[in-house]
DNA sequence: AATGAATGAGACTTCATTCAT
DNA sequence: GATGAATGAAGTCTCATTCAT
């Protein structure tokens, strides 16, 4: 609760000056944070590199958790507004096709800022779960209320569950084959092979029409 | 690489005695990471309530950094050793059953120590991603090599591909899912859905037999 | 390289609060190196000292040594300003009467404040090695310049070296004789002694001249 | 007083085993000085380096002052030896040639191992400056007693000040000269210029009789 | 005698934050 | 509003030294 209240950007910036002062100061945390890492950022550099003075960033950012926090917040408006615009654009897409779009959009999504993306998750993703959380949620509610409204039929009967399933693995194909892929597969394949996982589980045996990909069943060795 | 060598561990401890120290600290240092988080997780506080001299603990890790690798080590070990086990003693079942073992087995890892778990992997993962990476990697050959060797056909032709696709997304499920869920669903359920979601992406229209589950399709309201 | 840079004071202070500020630092450091030694200064009882928190101290100074450093900048200035000056003033005079003066100049330097002047040489001179030879390569000019200068004529043909056997051997005398010295023989006489050891090296027998100080040979007792 | 008693080696190694770990402990303390300075030279690296357990240096030498007051102690010894030879060897020897190889050996023992001795002279000198002390009151007397002793008359009066005059500025000449010496003169010119110095200085117009080297004035340029 | 694990005081240094200007 | 000097708690880590084995 306090913890909340605290994290809050001390005033909205209104005027312009100030909306660029903000800016540079996340441009600064984002940069540091990076290249340099959590420890590093702190936020006498964070300043500096914003070209601003210490106690001027104090007076948009109560602390340092703020910065991050406010890093994350832009994160989740740009990923939201993202998917939306694509769900709302598929709304009333076939599902294979809808599917596609989503799975590319959340692709791209892990593309954008790779570098900045990792170096959130993987060293002050505390800071942002909320954020994420809510994100996530979000992103499932979509998807549940488009499973509902598709006019195919499908196999999962628990629709909450389904879409969760369907966004965390996703979520995590992409983010994972991002970052830590070696490169040894590529974003098409990668994009081919969730929409099959997707679409099985979502069609069964109503999927496997498209243009001969996966016809035929590969014999196991062993057989 | 620099880097690399100064997270090992200064010496391994060969006597009792010292084992049980470093044991104490990581102990401690579990502790201390899970209930006030990174920024609070001191050497000093490590150390005294590791009940040893913060000398004791430089003389088996060489900063701070060493203690979470550490950990990540520990964990990786673990991991990998349940895993394994299922693989091997799941090695001649048949696919459906080798699948919800699996699955069980990744959602059991996850339910080891969750606090743990979680704040290893929101707060210092990035200290952790060469034993992340490194477990990713073998799970992702260990399931490969299953799915080579198994007598049924299926439908991924890709089977490198494959593999990454499914561990990525079950591991992310289970986190996910063990982590934020608001409790509205159970183990058993996502259980049931993870696996539905593998065998159809692995077999699918010859899937749909065990008993009853899901025979129908669920028709969509617009339709 | 590097450390040239690292031990530079980190910033000029421009303002007389901050000028006062370094100098309450400097002469902390001064009084509790001469005082306690060493090893004894560490940079918080400095601070402590000089009445400014160790947070202001390494806002003027990266770290320790650059105390050190500084305080040898200082020693430098006023010796260089010291002799120069006496230099000048000699300029045309006769060249025993400007010998004398730089002897004694000399001697005046290290009595200005021997127990920080033989603390600093004796623990820790390696940090003053640059301003000491730089102010010993300058002074070495300035004799030469001043030797090349004079109308009588001397013996040494090699000025060069004249200059630096001469600047080497008055720094030593009066180094060793005001710091080691058993009080057994006082000032003037050393003084008076290197005198004639200069003025007969470079005058040789047109030497002996001022009035009967040494004028006859003392026998030895082996004849 | 305390601190002689507590600076003299703990005890005398009798043993030849004993011996050699002493040796080799110095040898250690004498390699990291010179290396790495004063403050990167633990004990513990010492003891590491020498191949002995760090309980076994303090068997040998109560505390970390007392390894460079061994060191000083075995340089003053070498030192002296060297000194002693020479002029014993010179007893009878006519003045100049005494004089060469006095000042011969003074660089010859700056020549021996420069950069130990530079370490120490320049890093931990307040440690030995007992025996630089003493070594320099001993070769005081040595040469006083020489000159008192020597058949040729000379111009000092005060044997004791010419003494310490003399070795003061020839020890001081070797050393800087030695040391920090761009090496734009050869040792030998030095050589040649020290001798000048002090038999110029002991003998005056008797000297300038060595075969035509320095016969005639340089005449000053403003004359 | 030798070992080296253990100790813990204390060194250096950083950095989030405040506040007088 | 902006500035940045000043603060000082607290962090990381070293190292001389001890002592049980």
């Amino acid at each position: 609760m306090e913890s909340e209240i605290k994290l809050k950007p001390r005033k909205k910036p209104r005027q312009k000056r100030s909306k660029e002062t903000v800016s540079a100061i996340l441009e600064a945390t984002a940069h540091i944070l990076q290249e340099e890492g959590y420890d590093k950022t702190s936020t006498n550099r964070v300043a500096k590199r914003a070209g601003v003075s210490i106690g001027s960033l104090y007076q948009y950012f109560p602390n340092k958790e703020a910065l991050f926090t406010a890093l994350f917040e832009q994160h989740h408006v740009e990923m939201l507004a993202l998917l939306q615009e694509t769900m709302v654009e598929m709304r009333d897409a076939p599902l294979p096709e809808a599917v596609r779009a989503y799975v590319h959009a959340m692709i791209e999504a892990h593309t954008h800022n790779p570098k900045l993306h990792r170096a959130l998750m993987e060293q002050v993703m505390h800071l942002g779960i909320d954020y994420i959380q809510k994100l996530n949620a979000t992103v499932c509610l979509m998807v549940e209320a488009y499973l509902e409204s598709r006019p195919e039929p499908i196999l999962p009967k628990n629709l909450k569950m389904a879409s969760f399933v369907l966004v965390s693995a996703v979520e995590s194909v992409a983010h994972t084959g991002l970052l830590y892929s070696d490169e040894s597969f590529a974003m098409e394949e990668l994009l081919d092979e969730l929409c099959d996982l997707i679409l099985r589980y979502l069609l069964g045996e109503q999927y496997e029409c498209p243009p001969g990909s996966h016809k035929e069943l590969v014999e196991g060795k062993a057989s």
